[in-house]
DNA sequence: ACCTGAACACCGTTCAAGT
DNA sequence: ACCTGAACACCGTTCAAGT
């Protein structure tokens, strides 16, 4: 069974609820713990099951009673990091609370950049996934969408905030030295004109104000609720 | 050097001008033609070095002649691939333009989606790349838009693509069995009311219906320009 | 029930040797 | 200049054996 698919994810609230820990045991939330310090300090690559194993004092293999697959362990990091997202309401109407939303979510993914690939992994139905969807759905219905409306208005936001997120992290990152070789680069050239006029504003690694400019645009587009 | 980064790129765009490939032997484009067959075939996966050189017919050590590493073949055909997409204007105005353009890049990543997730491994600065951003800042401009507004439309439009199509593609894509498992999913789930009340909608898989919902309220929000 | 040890098949990458 | 062969270090995963 494929680790993310949501007949995976119905296994694994199923056996989440048999399960009684021992205690004094190894359970998951040490070992998804271990594994987003790896991440965090050394990035996806470092993320190894020995590694993690290493990190938590125990052998390598004995990770395998508590997660089927290194793919496993990868989705269950996922919703680890989601349960750092905390949406709250603003008072200020539906629109501030999506956009105080939207900018959460988009801070708990800039803070942890090196699983942000993995939210492609498989299905976001985690507990924590399912919070945040829960809570998006609310602030739309409430404020009077239609239902289909809101599940567009919840999916289309989430996705861009997601989409944002994965090509202004990782290898897209500009740093100085990075902007300069970009520079250099265009200068040789010729062929696109308007790609080295505009070098400048492309390149500066302002990707706030880009994500800014988007939510705005996507939310102004959307109208009101009827 | 990181494959992908913009530094990459330009000793790539230099090592590329100073090379002549030899009659019979081994090129870039044979590997990548390879590697895409292949990730077509049996996704990302299945993308080892030793495969792809046993579907050309040499030892797998022989690539490294040609590719540094794994990482920058994969660099590579992300490039490759993007060579399909083909923007062409429509005569009905930047808008009309605009719309073409994003439901062609979307065309082909959704026709290869294991490479989906390779465009964020780096910066997209290969010779395809940056002929579809000639091209839609070309039109952009053209159309009287701003220098940076130009780029701030082009950037947010090309990013929500992307967004769109990972999370359409790959782990998060819905199968009729999938909804099914959904569905009983959220059956067992009473601590999240309207994502069980909202189901249908949310696991309908029409990913063209959501990109049309974002990609019209994206460009709607935008205005005109001046 | 949980952890360990040894083992398997398979990676990416390096490099001296051939032609 | 390009390809080959052998080798290295390192993976994820399995499973019988211990407690």
């Amino acid at each position: 069974m494929k680790a993310g698919s949501a007949q995976w994810w119905r296994a694994r609230y199923a056996a989440r609820e048999r399960q009684r820990p021992r205690a004094g045991g190894l359970e998951l939330g040490r070992i998804t713990r271990a594994a987003l310090e790896i991440v965090d300090a050394e990035g996806l690559a470092a993320l190894t099951m020995r590694r993690v194993a290493e990190e938590i004092g125990v052998r390598h293999t004995s990770l395998y009673r508590h997660v089927a697959s290194r793919d496993e362990l990868l989705v269950e990091l996922v919703d680890h990091v989601l349960g750092e997202v905390v949406p709250q309401t603003t008072g200020r109407g539906w629109r501030a609370d999506l956009e105080q939303a939207a900018w959460e979510f988009r801070r708990v993914l800039l803070a942890h950049p090196a699983i942000v690939p993995l939210l492609t992994l498989g299905q976001l139905l985690g507990p924590h996934a399912l919070r945040g969807r829960e809570f998006g759905l609310g602030l739309l219905t409430r404020a009077g969408w239609a239902p289909s409306r809101a599940v567009h208005i919840y999916l289309t936001v989430a996705h861009f905030v997601i989409g944002t997120a994965l090509l202004g992290t990782g290898g897209a990152a500009r740093g100085a030295e990075e902007r300069t070789a970009m520079t250099e680069l265009f200068a040789g050239l010729p062929q696109y004109p308007l790609v080295r006029e505009l070098a400048e504003p492309l390149n500066i690694p302002d990707g706030d104000q880009e994500f800014d400019f988007g939510l705005t645009a996507l939310l102004n587009g959307m109208g009101d609720p009827r």
